[in-house]
RNA sequence: GUGGCUAUAGCUCAGUUGGAAGAGCGCCUGACUGUGGAUCAGGGUGCCGAGGGUUCAAAUCCCUCUAGCCACCCCA
């Protein structure tokens, strides 16, 4: 028996209708909020990802989907979505068409990790990015995009978390300040600590076991310079006149190297472990990184998985999708069956989701099969209809039936379905 | 990459000290040759995750692998 690569899903039923759910929303928020969509390629050049992500962060490190083509090129399944975004920008010189561009993007993500609840090796996000603008007023719309987004999913058990970075200067210093912190505990330290203290001081702060060290190291905040300072405060400002909710993280640091300035990570607080269920930041220097002219921009991404599990655990009700709203049976001969096809047809091309009966089963049998499968209305056609030029119209839900005259079945049966909405 | 738990029917699961593969639900058929849901009767639908070992005998014990769940690292 074939199984499906570890940490991968097959997607189906009734797991169907939270997809649609929060595709439709995204979309549709994404235009309100003057998104275009853009679609790259699932995999790029390997050397892409290490550039903007970072040769030492995790992704790179031990996560990203590598191998080699035919061609003996090094090839990586995205692992995240802005790198190609920016690429794309670049490449495709779009800088031409003006500032500010807003992208957003929908679509699988690729990372070699060890699965657990809510994390899988082929996974999908929502993403929305935006190039050009240097002022906090961009920073404050996308976290309100954010915002509004769940908010239409249905969600509220969630909470913003913001921070600023700095830009590099200001995060050289803060690096050495918290290295000198750590210093006089270095032998206290757990072993994870021990290593991030070497490669990766800034993760240091959100150890989950060295907390008490944590509290009291220095902030990032003290250290921003004038600049990241005032857009960090008129942020907060445009956040709280625009009515959002955030906490102030001042250990929130990010996995990814590209960020500068704002970061912000948004939580669901009954998801578990991996309790992330959108995050993002501003990344200033990467358009150049990756060989562009010097264009502000940043973005925010969203996990479908985790906001599927946020659904869930809120209970929040999504739309079902309809289908077989209309179910045909026939009974007897070839002129029945004919006859079946045709009304099928029909009521399809009238935009009503019909079902036709492919089995050939006893009548018994197709009205339990329209029953299964949530089927509002039956058409029964037999001999007997027929020769009499009606169909029969069975009610599901009540059991009545009813007849129609032939040329009156399609509005017929527009008019039941409107009354048993 | 590390650790814990787990893998028997489509689903949820039982299976004793190693001794003839089971239940509930679902599904199919019929009672009702033209009427679903309720009831009754019948039907087991299975490579007991894969491979190897121990044994007269393995779903059961041992080893390896694969996958799932949960957690760590880290993230969406």
């Amino acid at each position: 028996m074939y199984q499906k690569i570890k940490g991968t899903d097959d997607l189906y039923g009734d797991q169907m209708k939270y997809w649609y759910w929060i595709e439709e929303k995204a979309r549709e928020l994404s235009t309100i909020y003057g998104y275009g969509e853009i679609r790259t390629p699932i995999f790029e050049e390997t050397k892409l990802f290490v550039r903007s992500v970072g040769q030492d962060t995790d992704i790179v490190q031990k996560e990203m989907y590598t191998f080699e083509d035919k061609g003996g090129r090094s090839i990586t399944l995205r692992p995240e979505g802005t790198a190609p975004v920016v690429r794309a920008f670049v490449e495709n010189g779009m800088l031409a068409q003006g500032l500010p561009q807003k992208y957003f993007y929908i679509g699988p993500m690729f990372r070699y990790e060890r699965p657990q609840s809510g994390r899988q090796r082929q996974f999908h996000q929502f993403g929305a990015e935006i190039f050009g603008s240097p002022s906090p007023i961009a920073d404050a719309e996308l976290i309100i995009f954010a915002d509004k987004l769940l908010k239409e999913l249905g969600l509220v058990d969630y909470e913003i978390h913001i921070n600023s970075l700095g830009n590099e200067d200001d995060r050289i210093k803060y690096k050495e300040a918290i290295k000198e912190y750590y210093a006089q505990h270095l032998e206290s330290l757990c072993d994870d600590c021990k290593i991030r203290y070497e490669k990766n001081v800034l993760r240091l702060l959100d150890c989950k076991i060295d907390v008490k060290y944590a509290e009291n190291a220095p902030k990032i905040t003290d250290y921003l310079g004038e600049e990241s300072k005032k857009h960090y405060e008129e942020l907060k400002r445009l956040l709280t006149s625009a009515g959002i909710d955030y906490v102030e993280d001042p250990r929130l640091v990010r996995g990814l190297d590209y960020y500068s300035r704002t970061v912000f990570e948004v939580h669901h607080h009954r998801l578990g472990a991996m309790s992330a269920i959108a995050g993002g930041g501003r990344y200033d220097g990467l358009i150049k990184e990756i060989g562009g002219k010097e264009v502000p921009a940043l973005g925010f991404a969203a996990g479908i998985e985790r906001l599927i599990l946020s659904l869930k655990v809120e209970n929040v009700q999504v739309d079902e999708i309809s289908k077989n709203v209309v179910y045909v049976i026939y009974l007897g001969g070839k002129e029945a069956r004919d006859e079946a096809v045709k009304l099928a047809e029909l009521l399809r091309s009238e935009g009503i989701p019909t079902g036709l009966e492919l089995m050939e089963r006893s009548i018994s049998a197709q009205l339990k099969h329209a029953s299964r499968i949530g089927a509002k209305l039956c058409v029964i056609i037999g001999e007997d209809e027929l020769e009499r030029d009606v169909v029969v119209i069975k009610n599901m839900e009540t059991g009545e039936q009813v007849e129609f005259e032939k040329s009156f079945v399609v509005n017929g049966i527009k008019d039941m379905i409107t009354e048993m909405q």
